[in-house]
This record gives C-alpha cells, structure tokens and sequence, in this order.
DNA sequence: AGAGTGATCATG
DNA sequence: ATGATCACTCTC
C-alpha cells in the first residue's frame, strides 16, 4: 500500500457481518485494492447498491435462488461475488451477513488513486487509451471490475486475510456526506425497484450514470 | 435510442 | 430446443 493513505489494518471478517445497506454506508469511502503482480491498483469507493437476498426481486438471489452463477452469494460475509452479465461485462459485489444469507453489495463506481497507468490499459480494450478521462476509468461496475483487472477467476475469493483483492480500513465517508438513490436498471423489480438502496459519496464526479441529485 | 454479446432461466 | 432477459457500456 502506499504510505499516502495511510497504515491500513485488514477488514475483519466481523466488518462484513452484517445487513448489506449497513455494510453499503460502511464501504464508502474506503479503498478498494487490487495486487497486480508489482503493481496495486487503488481505488475509493464512491457508489454502491445494497443487494437484499431472498426478498429482493432485484437481487439474484430473490426467492433463495441459489444456482451454481449465485453461489458465492451465500458464503460468508467478506467474500467476493463476481458475475458475468450481457454477453461481456463483469461486475464486483462484496458480500455481507453471515454463511447463507444471500446478500452483497454491488461496487458500482471507484475514484482511481493510485495505478492510474495500469487501469488505463486495461479499460483501453474498449476505448482508446489517450482518449480515456480519469473519470472513464472507475464510474461505472462493469468500469470497476475491467479498470481492475477482476473477472470470474476472482468469483468466491476471500476479501479477509487476502492480499490480491481487498477492502482496506480507512474511515468510511459520515452520513451526511452520502446520498441515496434508487438502484440502477431494476426497473423490472416492482415495489423494490424504488427503494433506496444505492449509495453515493455525495458530488463525487466519480459516481457512474445519473449522479443523485440529493 | 440502439447495438452488442453470451450465460442463464423459464417454457415446452 | 427455443426465446426472452439481463444489477452494462459505447456510439450514434
């Protein structure tokens, strides 16, 4: 880690233990780190959505679906749950409570600190690099896992006591500083596509399509 | 606003 | 088997 940010103590397993709006408030604004052989890659969390389990029909896990693509949904609080979605984009959830109950929150949006150059690469399969804004690296989750260099390799990877891929303890950002939305493209889940369960640093210019007003 | 892309899931 | 759908992104 770079000595910039701090002396950063791992995230316990007892830090992901818990209901996933609360862990949504909690990762924002830490950072997110990805070993790449010599190289970290950092970012802070700026937006998440909270994925509610058997009762969300927004969630994939909505009825106690539990399928070999779901699976790691319902490890431990801590593990990573990496799906591949429209034929070509990966996207990265944390997931939250405890072995069984099917819950994550999905990483939706990351302000880029620190492996800039590599990110840059690594999303230039889609846009040409010198055309890449530091704001097309990280706003968006399928941004997060490609800037990142995350596919399903790291599907069911534990976040706890792993140095490749983990959430590092900074502060998280107060309660005033964060907005709520409703999720992204859930407009097919009825009652649950209104509730607020997607959370924004608030003003950040990181934070992916249609930045919350308040 | 539409295209791209393929796993997944509900049907039959 | 077949067809619709999809926690998305890019370009027009």
């Amino acid at each position: 880690m770079c000595r910039m940010h701090g002396a950063l103590g791992p995230l316990t397993r007892r830090f992901y233990r818990r209901d996933p709006e609360s862990l949504a408030r909690a990762l924002l604004g830490r950072l997110l780190v990805r070993r790449c052989g010599k190289e970290d890659l950092v970012g802070r969390i700026v937006e998440v959505e909270a994925y509610l389990g058997e009762p969300d029909r927004a969630a994939h896990s909505y009825g106690g679906r539990h399928t070999d693509r779901n699976h790691a949904m319902y490890l431990d609080g801590g593990h990573a749950y990496v799906y591949f979605t429209y034929g070509m984009h990966h996207c990265l959830n944390v997931v939250s409570d405890r072995v069984g109950v099917p819950t994550a929150c999905l990483i939706r949006a990351i302000e880029p600190l620190e492996g800039l150059d590599v990110m840059r690469v690594h999303r230039s399969t889609k846009i040409a690099a010198d055309r890449l804004r530091d704001t097309d690296l990280g706003s968006g989750p399928a941004k997060v896992a490609q800037a990142l260099g995350v596919d399903l390799q790291q599907n069911g990877w534990d976040l706890v006591g792993n140095d490749q891929l983990f959430v590092a303890g900074t502060r998280s950002t107060p309660d005033r500083r964060i907005v709520t939305a409703p999720r992204v493209g859930v407009g097919y889940a009825g009652a649950w596509a209104g509730r607020r369960l997607r959370f924004c640093v608030a003003g950040n210019r990181h934070v992916s399509v249609r930045p919350p007003d308040r």
